[in-house]
Formats: structure tokens, C-alpha cells, sequence
DNA sequence: AATGAATGAGCATTCATTCAT
DNA sequence: CATGAATGAATGCTCATTCAT
């Protein structure tokens, strides 16, 4: 019943968030609609950002699993970063919502984007693909930092792209979408 | 003396919003830093939706003026798709704190991003430039959205990095920026 | 042009006032609609509530003239209330909005309707009947001040329901209403 | 506790809606005075109107039981007008503060006094009484409306009355005030 | 663990009134 | 006289959080 209750407010809350905000969801409403007491929720979370930051940990533990399970280090760094692109687009199609919520989560904390960037780090695997990119004269830009972000924002970009057109969502588009980063950040 | 009030009003409006956010920055705070009453606010803008509005209203034009002044439309495509990037890339970087104000209202009114977009699409220009490229097949990805899309996120991206390490705010750095957009976009 | 602007401001408020009600009305929403500043209506008026007297003062010097004017005071006590009757329902069906005026304003200064009754203690010959019929014997109930306050809730009644119902104030139903309310209040 | 709490904010509304009007009553006073948190009032009422139609539903409840307990209907029309109208005068003397609020509110849904004619119209046996007197040509004006309207002021009128002077508040005097009324409206 | 009534600081907004021009 | 920007106390209402049961 424990995690049960517990799971209902998570469900719940990112519903709410991704509908509304983080800002404008209030945790009565949460609770109202898990058909939790407020009490409750407070007794599971003890605020409103602990909350949050349990639903973006499980999140952002979910994709890392996701992409670690299936990932295959031994390639090339293009092949990596490929594998990378397809896992996230992948993994962010098949779960708008929460694709959806890192948005909302990323831009709550945003302040030179940092808070995405860190989660990004703790991706190692991917981190080290940037760094031999750039370190081997791979990228036309040789700035690690402008390599990441330009990453993500282009990961971003794409998900959010293929959750709003699914139907365009197909193995070619996806790869002419990689070829779209890679091309550009590539020193052709 | 009423321009100065209102003036101040949005001065500090703008710097509140982008220092903590637009839903986290409270009318009164807003007034007490602008050194006016509360009731004086409510006097220039009806609501505190109404003022982050006039304030997106006034930067925008800004920046649709920066551009109309400067903008050569007797270019190829690549050419005026240039233009438009160096046109965003300085008047963003000149312009730091309304870049940010920027992407705090986009995300205020995000709907996926449909805000920004409509916004550029009042920029007849910039939309031209996309759909003759889209149409004369010079494009990799043959939809017009897309291609807003990516343009749109990667402007903003590079504008924010720019910002954050305007040391590397160099023609040759903005060039490459550019090429890498374009070599990712284009049919090359 | 001076007393214009007053007459403006005063007609504006006793419209609005019947409309939405006195404590309803801004007096921002006054000056707006009457076409002045703000500044103007407390030019002409120190406060809400001396324009609110003062309109009141000038509608209830209009209904004395008007019954001053067409009183025979040299009637038995029974002719006289008639008159007074008629009168009443004469300039309050003629003047609708001021007799809704009347209630809001006797409502606003509720408090054992001391405001209206001190109002019609100033007609003095209305008061001077009610007198006459209570000591003479003339009123089921000899207290002056049942007497009073009988009279005034039956005409406003009547007052409001031909007001309501334009139609049925003909001759024969002013001179029905004015039985119902003499055959009730006099010893038969 | 609970119903303690609800119980103090709908007594201390009352008292102050009487004392001091319900515009004029604002929400923190009654939370104040109640000893309750402000929160505390908008946790049992979403909002002030809700508040005062809850005092209002309460209170006019309260009424109708009290009348539908000792109503017999097995009377002539006269003798259960009469009947109303005693039940309506003990009812409202009884409870005095009741009876000024009823004023308050019917006058704040003031739209020719609809809302306390709705509300009586909920009480079906004295409606019937009306339409019977009408219908039978007992009454002196044929009109069902006026016929309610007439009977509503009176009644508001000499419940106030006697709240005013409740050393007048005797049997002798009410039976008189109900023949001031029925000698009125009846065709004698 | 679960509940939900209670809290009160905080918020957007209103409005009668003032005053410099 | 007329203006309307400026004022700021006051209002109805919100919401994260607490705590007694």
C-alpha cells in the first residue's frame, strides 16, 4: 500500500506538470487527484522540490538504464554518438511524458542550463564520446562545452519533433536526423 | 515623469524576470525594486500578464527592427539564411538580458515552442528564406517545420553560449557556428 | 462648462449606482464613463460619499417640489393621504431610476431605516396626516411611528411594482393599491 | 473541533454582515474575530459568496422547518395567511439577527426583490394560500404577483417593527398588524 | 502510515483619494 | 477648473507545509 500511495502521487504529479508546470501545479492538486490526502504527500516527500527531484531521479535513472543496457562501446565515435542519438530519441518517443517533464524540470533549473548538463555528465559513456570528438580534431568546433550543448539542444529539438509528428517518426527520418547533427558539428 | 515610472516598471521587470523567473517574481517585489507603489504597476499595466506581454511586444520589435534595418534580401538563400544568423547572433549577444527574457517567455507560453515560432513567423523574411530552401530541395529534411525548428533551436543555442563566453564571441567563432548549422541543414 | 461636468458625473453615478449598486461602483469607473478625469469628480465632490449625498439631496428636493407643488393641504386627512399616495407613485413610475436611487440609497444607510424616515420627517405636511390620523383615532394601530413605517414600505412596494409592471398602473390600480393600504391602516 | 471552527466563522459572519453590511465585511475581519486563520475560513468555503449562501440556506432552512412543524392546512385561506403570517413574526423575533441578515442578503440579490420571492415560493403551502386567495376573489388586486410582493413587504415591515419594539411584541398587537394586513389586501 | 483541518505569509489586484502640472 | 499619474492600504484568495488524531 506504501508504494503503492507513493507511486500514485508520482504518476500523478508529472501528469500535472507536464499539463500545467511545475510552477502551477499545486501539491493539493496533486494529491486531490492521486486521491491522496495532503498529508500523505507530504509524509512520502517531505516538500514540493523533493518531489520534483525524486520524479526527475527516476526519470533520468530510467533513461540511463535504458541507454546502458544497450549500448555498445565498441565503435567508432561517430557510431557512438549515433547509437547515443538513436537510444535518446528512442527512449524519448516512447515516453513523451516524460520527455515532457525533463523539459519542465530542465527549465526550472535553468541557469546556464547547468542542471541538464550535469545529468548529461553523469552519462560517462557519452561524455567520453564528446571528448575524443573533439580531442582527435573531430568537431569543427574544438570546444567541449559548445559539443555538449549543441548535443543536447539538437536531442532536444528532435525529440520534441518526433513526439509532436509520430507519424514522421521512422527509421529514415531518424537517421537523416543524425545526419543533420553529425554533419554539422562533424569537420565533414 | 510617466515615462520614466513606466519605464522603470519594465526596466526592472525584465531584470527580476530573468534573474528568477517570471512566474517566481512577484508584482510587489517588481514595484518596491523600481522604487514605485504597487497601485502605480496596476496603473501602467492593467495585469502582470499584461506587462511580461508589453515587454515581449517592445523586445521583440527591437529585434524586428535590428534586423529590417540591416537585412539584404537580394541574396541567395544561404546568403540571407546567413545574414539572419549574424542579425540574431549580435543583436542577441548585444542584447543579453532580453535573449534571456526571450526564452523565459517562450517557456512561459510553451506549447511545443509554439509561441517562439508564430513569433518568427511575423518575421515574413526569415520564413521566406526557410520555405524557398525547403522547396527548392537544398534541405535535407523536405518539411518546412522541421526546419524552423532546428533553426530556432539552434539560434537560441548558440546565442546563449555565445553569452555565457562572449571571449569566444569572435567572427571566426560565429562563421563556424554558422557552417555548422548550415552543413547540417543543407543538402551539401 | 463647470457645471456641466457636474451634472455629467452626477447623471453617470446615479446610473451605474441603480445598475451594479453604490458600494459596486468604483468612482474611477464614474469619472470614465462620465467622460472626466478622475481628479475632476473629486474636484466637484471631496468624497464618494458627498457625491452619493448629494445626488440623493437633489432627487429628494426634486420628489418635495414636485409634491409641494401639487398638494391642497385644505382636505380631510383621508383626501390627503390620497394625495400623497398619488403623488408618490406619480414621481416614482416617472422617475424610475431615481426611485431605485432611493432604495439603494435608504439601503446603504440602513439601520432601523432611520435614514428614510428622518427623510420624510422633513415633508412635514406627510407627517403632519400621519399624526392627525393616529390621534384622531383614524389607525387600528395608535403608534405614530407604525403608522410611518407601514406607509413608507407599502409605497415603495407599490412604487417598485408599477414601476415593474408598467402596464397595470393605470388609474383604477393606483386607486385600488391606495384602498389596500387605507382600508388596512384605518379603523375601517 | 472541526465543526466548532466552521461553526465560529458562521456565527462571527453573521453578527458582522448584520452589523456592518456584507460588502463592507471583509473576510479577514470575520476570520479575525472568529479567531481562525484567514486560511482556515477558505478551507470550509471556497469563497465569500459561498459563505453567505451558506448562511443563507442555513437560515432559511431554519424557517421553513420551524413553519412546516406547526402549520396546519386544514384551515380556511384567511386562517392560514393568518396562520403565515404569526409563524413569520414569531419566527422572526425569535431570531432577530436572522431576520436582519434575510434583509442584507435579499437586498445584495436585489433584482426586484426576486431572490426573497424565489425563496418563498419554496414554501409551497404559502403560495398555495396566495393563488387560492386570488383565484377565489378574496383579494382586491387580482394579480398573483402583487398579491406575494405585498405580503413580502409587510411582513419584512412588521417583523422589523416588532424586532425594534419588542415591548410592543404582543399578541393583541400582532393579531392587530395581521388585520391591518388582511382588512388591506381582502375584499372586505 | 494516513488523514485533512488548520495555518499565515504571500499574491495579484482594487480603489478612494492626492497633487503636481 | 481640469487632468491623470501616483499612491498604498486593503481585499479576496492561494498554497506549501504542519500536526493532532
Amino acid at each position: 500500500m506504501n508504494r503503492t500511495k507513493r507511486e500514485q502521487i508520482l504518476e500523478t504529479a508529472m501528469r500535472l506538470f507536464v499539463e500545467n508546470g511545475i510552477q502551477a501545479t499545486p501539491t493539493s492538486q496533486i494529491a486531490k487527484k492521486a486521491g491522496v490526502a495532503t498529508g500523505t504527500l507530504f509524509h512520502h516527500f517531505a516538500t514540493k522540490e523533493e518531489l520534483v527531484n525524486e520524479l526527475y531521479h527516476e526519470i533520468f535513472s530510467s533513461l540511463l538504464a535504458y541507454q546502458k543496457e544497450r549500448f555498445n562501446p565498441d565503435t567508432d565515435v561517430r557510431e557512438r554518438l549515433r547509437q547515443i542519438w538513436y537510444l535518446d530519441i528512442e527512449w524519448g518517443t516512447a515516453h513523451e511524458e516524460y520527455s515532457h517533464f525533463l523539459e519542465r524540470y530542465s527549465f526550472l533549473h535553468y541557469a546556464s542550463e547547468s542542471a541538464i548538463n550535469e545529468a548529461h555528465e553523469r552519462f560517462e559513456t557519452c561524455l567520453a564520446a564528446f571528448k575524443e570528438a573533439v580531442v582527435s580534431g573531430l568537431t569543427k568546433f574544438d570546444d567541449l562545452e559548445y559539443v555538449k550543448s549543441h548535443y543536447i539542444w539538437n536531442i532536444r529539438m528532435n525529440t520534441m519533433y518526433f513526439i509532436a509528428h509520430p507519424e514522421r517518426c521512422t527509421p529514415e527520418n531518424i537517421e537523416k536526423s543524425f545526419e543533420i547533427y553529425w554533419q554539422g558539428i562533424s569537420n565533414a
